[in-house]
DNA sequence: TATTGTTATACTCTATAACTATA
DNA sequence: TATAGTTATAGAGTATAACAATA
């Protein structure tokens, strides 16, 4: 006997070990998603960067005259949320926000020099932070869990 | 030539592969976790739990008697965030809050006879959650994933 | 009519500080 | 002094509704 129910408090109900709060893999997620949250602003605290503004950036920086429209459909994000913090990164002078050649409703993105000059360094920083809270897990491991956690969010594979 | 590179948009700058946004465990926790995290609100709208209130329930009722401070610790709550959710489940006739014999200061959480018997519906309702956001996941990729988030955020194992 | 982008607003979750009561 | 619990408050992140300009 070495399940939930033979080492359960006295008092507890018989809740299968399938059922568990630490068993679901929603808990879990989360906690994990928790921890890397809070280690990436540590990390990216004198860049004054967030998981969303530095996710911004970076998806700017790979297609540079992305729209924000489309930035907001890559990053699951609602354009009343992005729209606030786009003008933020304009006003730090890492964005760059113009007109479109064709259509005047469209805004075309695209990284200042500054910016873009600042990027490598702060890639560095994440792969640092990325390093640190999964230092518990080998490469393989890590290529298995990028696999599993598309596999849950995304339609593509 | 199948990498990253290759594939470039136009004027995008040399972002290694294992650099690139989409590669980062990080971002892909954070979607996979915002949609599980969507997903529950929408199975557990009609019961009005979320996850972190359901996590509260879950253990209260897996460990009944639980100190709010141990509560707490194990869910990586502030108690200062876990007070007024407290008082919400009490007004709603969910939890009980008892004085402890020995140690005024400490509050001993149960759930209420009304929480105890709607619970394992809820956890029912939770695994139909877990089944519908891990479909594209086998039995076997679940166990994996489950070990490897657990290796991120414990000190266990 | 539909799309792009913006503003205003509300809710959830998390964080810190200050406080009371008790150990 | 330290711990348990509470209140107040602020900051992210996400959600909806309403709107203007353009297609």
């Amino acid at each position: 006997m070495d399940d939930k129910e033979a080492h359960a408090a006295p008092g507890a109900p018989d809740v299968s070990a399938k059922d568990a709060l630490d068993a679901q893999i929603g808990y879990n997620l989360r906690r994990a998603s928790t921890l890397a949250l809070s280690d990436f602003a540590v990390e990216l605290a004198d860049a004054a960067l967030r998981p969303v503004t530095y996710g911004m950036l970076a998806l700017i920086d790979e297609q540079p005259g992305i729209r924000a429209a489309e930035l907001c459909r890559q990053l699951g994000m609602k354009s009343a949320n992005m729209a606030p913090l786009l003008a933020d990164l304009e006003e730090r002078g890492l964005v760059e926000r113009d007109d479109h050649a064709d259509d005047k409703r469209v805004r075309v993105l695209t990284l200042t020099p500054a910016a873009r000059k600042a990027m490598p360094g702060w890639r560095q920083q994440v792969r640092r932070h990325e390093d640190r809270f999964l230092q518990r897990l080998t490469a393989k491991e890590r290529a298995t869990l990028l696999r599993l956690l598309r596999l849950i969010w995304t339609d593509e594979d």
